[in-house]
DNA sequence: TTTAACTTTCAAAAGTTTCTGAAAGTTTAT
DNA sequence: ATAAACTTTCAGAAACTTTTGAAAGTTAAA
């Protein structure tokens, strides 16, 4: 059986501050946590967050060792990461093995985060409201008006605020930055 | 065993137009899916939609006979969404039983969802990233430096949404729509 | 070629969340 | 007080998601 691996160990061996690794650790954690609520798997959370905080390009093996996951998860998340554009492979000359890299601009990020989940979640609602409203039937009767009603609301309302967001991800970050600032005083 | 309704005799029975039923059930499996993949359990989320889309207050019964689910969930549920702000109980003078409508101001659904997934989720990520800046250790290490410069951004990224939403939270709808139309063309 | 270094896949196991329904609890009417 | 009408709870079952690790696949140097 694999025994996690020892905190004290892998500090005094790799002469890494005591207190960073510990930090990455928490960091890590909470972002896998963050990650969940927000339908992300944790692992994927957890593989991205260690990217980010890592100056250097990390392996397949250094992902798995410092997340303690076999080598097929580890595998599996960072192939969604790189779908997901948040995340890119690196080769380094004279290396066999290929390394991995996060997206830093956490803009960036943000903004590659928002383009997927609109495609995949967003525009698959927006098909069925759009079918949905043209329910045939009397106009007078109570149920429909209220259905037709509601599904006309919450169109109207996710048409402006993707539409707001189709603008963010097209959008510079400082024009933005700057007009939101200047908007919210 | 329980069946499950037929279809045919709960349209003429009730005189509820056909297509009605059929859109109803497809918005609330819409909205079941998009809740599961933003971290609300879909139940929650159908019981939401079919409140949303009812033009009178439901009974626990009709809940449960509509969606096909238990009492103990819909109980559950249907709590869980008053505890939201986004349902409310309802009692009608005679009737022993308590209703269940909907906020349907899909306005201030947004910043009821908004308001506590903030404090659910985005506070607890602010206090482990206040923490977690403040390692210790050499700040020429390469390792330090990019972690504290990752969190730091991070955190600068997240205020400034966060401080974006609770601006929205607070404000008033036309206000905000108004605002946010002009300054997006 | 062949072999070694590495990556990907996938079926089964482990883990997690959600749901059920019967039992316990509560409230209101008589 | 008692009964009836209704709501809440909770332990176990079912459904779903994630993880593992061994085997298959790929690539690149010898």
């Amino acid at each position: 059986m694999k025994v996690k691996k020892c905190f004290y160990i892998c500090c005094s061996n790799q002469h890494i501050n005591m207190k960073l690794t510990e930090s990455k650790e928490r960091f890590i954690n909470a972002w896998g946590t963050l990650g969940t609520s927000w339908g992300i798997n944790r692992t994927m959370a957890q593989v991205h967050a260690l990217l980010l905080v890592s100056p250097d390009a990390l392996s397949a093996e250094e992902i798995m060792e410092e997340l303690n996951i076999s080598r097929g998860n580890a595998n599996m998340n960072v192939r969604t990461l790189i779908d997901w554009g948040l995340v890119f492979k690196e080769i380094k000359s004279g290396e066999r093995k290929e390394f991995f890299v996060a997206e830093k601009d956490i803009w960036k990020v943000f903004k590659q985060i928002a383009k997927e989940r609109r495609k995949r979640e967003l525009e698959p609602i927006f098909k069925v409201l759009e079918e949905v409203k043209n329910v045939e039937g009397d106009k007078h009767d109570k149920n429909v008006k209220e259905f037709v009603n509601t599904i006309e609301n919450i169109e109207r309302f996710t048409k402006k605020a993707d539409r707001t967001l189709e603008t963010m991800i097209k959008a510079d970050e400082n024009w933005l930055i700057g007009s939101f600032m200047k908007m919210m005083k």
